[in-house]
DNA sequence: GTGAAAGCGCTAACAG
DNA sequence: CTGTTAGCGCTTTCAC
């Protein structure tokens, strides 16, 4: 391969503006210190030209690499890539993170991670290694990963943790776990029912631990008991399916269930359907997530959308304004969801 | 912002293995001319310190970049990100594209260009020079958009063209459109069918062309008439129900749809409701693409399954490939595609 | 306000 | 087989 060199460079630039290399970096950089006409000048020529700066060389020089890498769990989304069952975390993310990374001339990278491995640590530093980020975006279950969380901040890395309620590191953005798993808790004990079942996620992810605390308290609130109205599952298919058996076998059997994301639903409509149970008339559901799945299911489910692309524009914002010295936001930073009515809850008793 | 520096170096390592740093460099790269012992001292030194190469300083040595861009059409994709109907060829990308970077050290960067404004060349460019990729993946529509195959080749980048059938300049992978056109035609005929309709997507798509010429291949190798059974569609749902509407209201109308995506056979298959015919009783449909929507659809729709992913895979293994020197295939490499047959094909007659 | 010099971390080209 | 030298394109630091 022929060795590939910049096309024109700063050096270009500054000849044909006849100006120093320096003059023509405090433009780009959008420094003090140019004179007006002098700015035009350079700028005319970068134009004409069509230079563009070389991140690498940015880079290199100890300034910014205007990359922000966004991590996701390896394990969790090649699954969800293989399965095809439509969940668009990824996608979502990318819509809120690299957009709004272009709108100021920021690129998102895209990385995938194990947590679970013993070598998350030698992984994370090798991408920071190689790609030398300005800034990192957490998502869960990495968001509270204490190894993570803890060498982000000894290497002094701004980041965010998306789905992260702890302020300890990095600046957090709360997704609001706690408020929407109360908002559909909520909705349903409007809709007359009394027996509001929950269905947990996976115990590694923080937030299943809110949602719980938000169901908990909306009974609470409107002074209903849990008690045997909680059922854990860890996000698949096969959990939610367990814990639904479980649920309704009782003698009490719940109303109502929450589940803590679609395919937990999906499970349990299934298992509604098999016990000649009608959905929504002799049980409710509402999903988390709000993935694309859930439109389609007979009867298509009310779900509690949590702005994925928001949030991860959110989260750049965040992350860019500090790189700009901005203060870290004073309080937590929580993105609001929404329940997005369906067919699946009707009013009972 | 504190000045981030590189935390271990090239140096470092060649201090602690007691070598140059030419030698420390010929070790990462594997390349020739050094001891298995010398090698040996310095491999545990980078493992020992956790050395990784910043990429940036390796491109700007006017090596690679170890990074290679995938350009995706940015209307379309935001557009399908914003829908929210699981369209998942993104991610199908991803997983075959940045998995497949990963096993050979790469990095995979997701882009989006608008293909259809005027400063194509521009954007491009400016990727170009801001990136410094060793290669680029061009997806459809951009695989055969001549303003940004020549500017590719002009710039000696090397790039493969996804769903492309010319072989003039950079790397095609066909995805088998007419093939699978043919395949999902043959299907319908071995199940009694005649009038088989067609629904051909967008023009500025090579592969919609590509689509109708296996369809009609199929039709002609069985002795059929295709007279007035293509409609013209654009992948949008209103053009499938526009082109199904103008198909079905035929006194001869066809027992058979193929659709060239998901939306216009979900379209075709609402038209078909509408009017009361029995899908697959009354009309069969194919449709192409394989999102996950179809599965849920009322029937679940044979469809044709392009592997997105390993497309993707084999784009980035031939880059790589070719990056080392590897001569460029000799023929046309294609990746196959499968029916996926579900309930929408019923027999005829 | 502007410019000149030095160096970021790495590899190419050449010595030995 | 191994080391030395000279940059890559840019920003920093400091001089004017």
């Amino acid at each position: 391969m022929a060795r590939r060199r910049q096309a024109v460079t700063i050096r270009h630039v500054s000849a044909a503006a006849g100006v120093s290399l320096q003059t023509v970096s405090r433009v780009i950089n959008n420094e003090p210190n140019v004179r007006a006409e002098t700015r035009d000048r350079v700028q005319a020529a970068i134009d004409s030209l069509g230079y563009v700066p070389s991140i690498a060389a940015q880079r290199m020089s100890g300034s910014r690499s205007y990359l922000i890498l966004a991590i996701n769990d390896r394990e969790r989304t090649i699954a969800d890539w293989q399965a095809r069952q439509g969940t668009d975390w990824v996608d979502q993310m990318l819509l809120g993170g690299m957009l709004t990374c272009a709108e100021h001339g920021y690129r998102m990278i895209f990385e995938l991670i194990d947590t679970h491995s013993d070598h998350v640590e030698r992984e994370l530093l090798a991408a920071i290694a190689a790609l030398q980020p300005d800034g990192i975006i957490l998502t869960p279950p990495h968001s509270d990963n204490p190894q993570i969380v803890d060498l982000l901040a000894e290497q002094d890395m701004p980041f965010v943790r998306i789905g992260s309620q702890r302020q300890d590191a990095g600046i957090a953005v709360s997704m609001d776990d706690a408020g929407s798993a109360a908002t559909a808790t909520r909705h349903l004990i409007d809709h007359g029912h009394r027996r509001i079942a929950c269905i947990a996620g996976a115990s590694d992810y923080e937030l299943s631990g809110w949602r719980v605390d938000g169901w908990r308290a909306a009974m609470a609130e409107a002074g209903l008991d849990t008690a045997g109205l909680l059922d854990a599952g860890d996000f698949s298919h096969a959990s939610g399916r367990a814990a639904a058996l479980r649920l309704l076998a009782r003698p009490d059997r719940p109303t109502a269930i929450i589940a803590s994301n679609d395919q937990m639903a999906i499970a349990t409509l299934a298992v509604a359907r098999e016990q000649g149970l009608g959905v929504p008339d002799d049980l409710s559901i509402i999903s988390f997530d709000n993935t694309p799945i859930v439109q389609f299911a007979q009867p298509p489910l009310t779900a509690i959308d949590q702005s994925i692309a928001a949030t991860a524009s959110t989260a750049v914002e965040l992350i860019i304004a500090h790189l700009k010295g901005a203060p870290p936001p004073a309080s937590l930073t929580s993105v609001p969801s929404t329940l997005i009515s369906r067919a699946s809850v009707a009013r009972h008793g």
